[in-house]
DNA sequence: ATACAAAGTTAGATAATCCTAATAATATTG
DNA sequence: CAATATTATTAGGATTATCTAACTTTGTAT
């Protein structure tokens, strides 16, 4: 088992893998928040064990086990997170620091429970899946509310940004995983967009909100 | 915040404490199974951060902080366990180790609210008492049970011992706090005795039992 | 009361994770 | 394609928590 430090490494390197399976060393840097010598130090000993290929001077990249670790940290990060809002209470805007603590705990049985507690979730409080015990992870194709045409109605599924900031906005508007949203109309100009939702008719969102909202269009 | 490793070391301190005013660093150096330099090194950090009264070849003191510091950690950890047996519906023989863990986190929203969720609990599943925020501990008097006159009537209030195996052990004969017991007799050879609870009668315990049940007798 | 045992201390090392400063390789760009 | 910028690497150090080996102080027991 990987060390808590080591685990939030792959954890980034996992997500920075997402955009770009060339990772360099900067990018893992700047995301760890230390100097690169210091990632130059760790990305060694993660190759070392098998959990990044790495090559003097040729970008970084995880290895099926490298993966299947990081996922398995997010497997435990997304079902405290789950946990922590169903059982517990606790907002969605709360439940990501909580759960970059917990996630470090190696006790099987305690994420066992949870996830029986909570009826296997395969979802977390902001939408994203829940990787299973072998590191699967379902991938839901979702759109981006600002990719999608005038005059359509569909669900909000998932968030490309899970920041305290932008589910604390959220909340304000009253917007929510399964409200179903009306977009009336796309202004070219800035890409804001018109929406009815719930109780609210003709809100304005601009276009940095919704290309941060995954959606779910109706088969029609 | 003391790091992890220090928190444990307090936690050792506290529990020494209770025994013994003056504690030897060899019997803190058993504790946290490691060698006695470690110890004599980490005593001086701890000293420095005025958690431990530490002089050159003088028994060690924990400090009003240090006191402080170590039943804070064990608040966390008794709430904690408490959490796992009455919210997850772990067994009191498994909240132990998985408390071990979660006892270093720092957020102090997660412990508040496993305390409201519970209600506020004094006691954690063995009976031991749950130091408040202050860090302040309920002693209850509680008697052993080895100290019972005959014929006398008990209630099982705590542990002295809570140990997996003890724990185990009393899973197998059904008894648990609360379980209100008959003491008949008293055997002066091997200071075994005999008992009736429930729906057992007559049955007999070894003093090495009975020297770790913590009872309360009725009034009269 | 001296000798021996137990307890405590010091010195010097190691591993993990981080740093700065300097250097080397690669990529970009005029 | 040479100059420059970016990226990666090396060298050397710091800190935390651990170790072993050797030494010193304190306590005990004949």
């Amino acid at each position: 088992m990987a060390t808590k430090i080591k685990e939030n490494y792959l954890k980034a390197l996992y997500f920075l893998n997402r955009k770009d399976r060339n990772i360099s060393l900067t990018a893992l840097a700047n995301d760890m928040q230390v100097r690169k010598p210091t990632v130059n130090d760790m990305v060694k000993k993660l190759s070392a064990e098998g959990f990044v290929k790495y090559e003097r001077y040729k970008p970084l990249k995880l290895t099926e086990k490298g993966k299947k670790a990081a996922a398995l940290v997010i497997r435990k990060h997304r079902l405290t997170e789950m946990f922590l809002a169903q059982v517990m209470g606790f907002g969605w805007e709360e439940v990501h620091d909580i759960a970059e603590e917990i996630e470090h705990i190696n006790t099987t049985q305690f994420f066992d429970r949870m996830d029986e507690i909570l009826g296997f979730p395969t979802i977390d409080p902001h939408g994203s899946p829940i990787p299973d015990k072998d590191g699967n992870t379902n991938q839901f194709n979702y759109e981006l509310l600002a990719n999608i045409p005038a005059n359509t109605t569909v669900k909000l599924r998932g968030l490309r940004d899970s920041s305290k900031d932008f589910l604390v906005f959220l909340n304000k508007k009253k917007l929510q995983l399964g409200t179903i949203i009306t977009l009336h109309h796309t202004e070219p100009f800035d890409k804001s967009i018109i929406v009815s939702y719930d109780e609210f008719s003709e809100i304005q969102l601009s276009h940095s909100v919704s290309s941060r909202l995954l959606v779910e269009r109706f088969r029609n």
